[in-house]
DNA sequence: CAGTGGTCTAGACCACTGG
DNA sequence: CAGTGGTCTAGACCACTGC
């Protein structure tokens, strides 16, 4: 029998829509909110399932249901016989979840053996459309980074540049970032995140457009002016639905191309 | 206590690697035989949890969770006091769930206000690639469908191109597919084939790319020569990974977009 | 009202990890 | 070995649908 402390459901006819919710989505609101308030760190273990159910007197399978979808969800990690983990940008597994760039003719790996080089790095105020899509007031301060990301080549010539990056970041949240602290980071940028600013990415939406390659961008990823080039367009989103980065990438796609998979 | 006909795991120390898979696992296998068999038709009802822990000797926990998955991998879909349908590409939120095209400016619908233009509909041998991509011996005979998408237009103008299709599927599973069949079929495409070839498209992968229009396809979408287009590459599958449709879609992406979630 | 899926519990046992 | 997550069962009760 559930304690109080709960909602509980049969709160008599009070409103039209009751806005019934189970038990175990309680707890798992519940378990977010302790990841949100960084109760647990990123890689680290959470309390056993035993522990949980005892903690919100609730029995184990609850828990379990509970955890189950965060699981699904890639907020949380189990691992049999160890615990269950906060999912993180870590481990090799998850580390580039977000960057769906493969090279064509590939094991289908994904794009991870990718060289990085930083070209800017620099804090002002939010554009407007900027803004917008951060949820920023106007005139809010953001830091804004563009980097190339470049194939090895295998016949010892230059590296190719294969995505060009301008990225969004709100200022308030990334107080200490710069150009030197992007330089000395050895690793996913989304790690840095999450290790240095306790930001963690959790969904994001993306929109895709064929463009042509113009000006600065053109010289930039060393391809002539017109050359066709996937825009695409990520705003990533944390805990509670929060934007917290947009980011606009140009990617050269002959000898790579962008998967994806349709359930 | 599970009777025997279901795999035992304690078979004694034959193989290095036993290869435990749970009962629910075997009963979900059993249930996807069931479908691809036929047994159950798209939009009909499977018998209830009840019926099939009773069919199979098992708990009616260990169906549910079967189940359960199968609802996530989208081929059953659960409606609580009625009962677990068969998915179908019928039904309005499962229409075009393939189709990620948006239009810029809306309210995040799907792409299902477009117009349709058949211009080919052919049978041939398959071109080796095409052969390759979809498990043909060379030679084999495919139907090669070219068709038009549209966007109608505000202002009473002419309908804008938007997407043109290149489709492949296997001969041998698409008997009767004609132009006429399909002048004929007001509804989606998918639907059609599973309604009159029985063949359910369950999960796709998907290559994109940037390029310039070119030739014929240029005329046919309306842009000029050398616009950059999205190229969208689809390899879709039937039950058992059984490839059964090679898609080549160029998308006009003025006005609309390819919309993707990463989780 | 009966029948369906959905939630919650309690307990037993299994598979895996690490000391 | 103890501790973790993973499976399976049996039963009670709730929410929703349609007759």
């Amino acid at each position: 029998m559930p304690e109080a402390s709960f909602t509980q459901n049969a709160t008599g006819p009070v409103e039209a829509a009751p806005a019934f919710s189970p038990l175990y989505q309680q707890i798992k609101a519940l378990l977010v909110g302790s990841l949100r308030a960084g109760e647990w760190q990123p890689g680290q273990a959470i309390p056993s399932e035993v522990d949980l159910a005892a903690r919100y007197k609730v029995s184990q399978g609850t828990v379990r249901k509970a955890i189950d979808e965060m699981a699904t969800d890639n907020l949380l990690v189990r691992r049999q016989g160890k615990g269950t983990f906060v999912a993180t940008h870590a481990e090799a597994g998850t580390q580039y979840r977000f960057l769906r760039l493969a090279p064509d003719a590939s094991p289908m790996g994904a794009g991870g053996g990718l060289q990085r080089r930083l070209l800017d790095c620099r804090r002002m105020r939010a554009p407007a459309e900027v803004a917008r899509l951060l949820a920023l007031k106007a005139g809010e301060p953001a830091v804004q980074v563009r980097r190339l990301l470049l194939a090895p080549l295998a016949e010892g010539g230059e590296p190719a540049p294969v995505v060009l990056d301008d990225i969004w970041l709100p200022g308030a949240l990334f107080k200490g970032l710069t150009a030197e602290r992007l330089m000395a980071w050895r690793g996913a940028m989304y790690r840095l995140f999450e290790a240095e600013f306790s930001v963690r990415m959790i969904r994001a939406v993306e929109k895709l457009r064929a463009v042509a390659a113009a000006g600065e961008d053109a010289g930039l990823l060393a391809v002539p002016e017109g050359t066709p080039l996937l825009s695409v367009e990520r705003l990533s989103f944390t805990y509670g639905d929060q934007p917290v980065e947009l980011r606009r990438g140009l990617y050269h796609t002959q000898g790579h191309h962008y998967r994806n998979e349709l359930n």
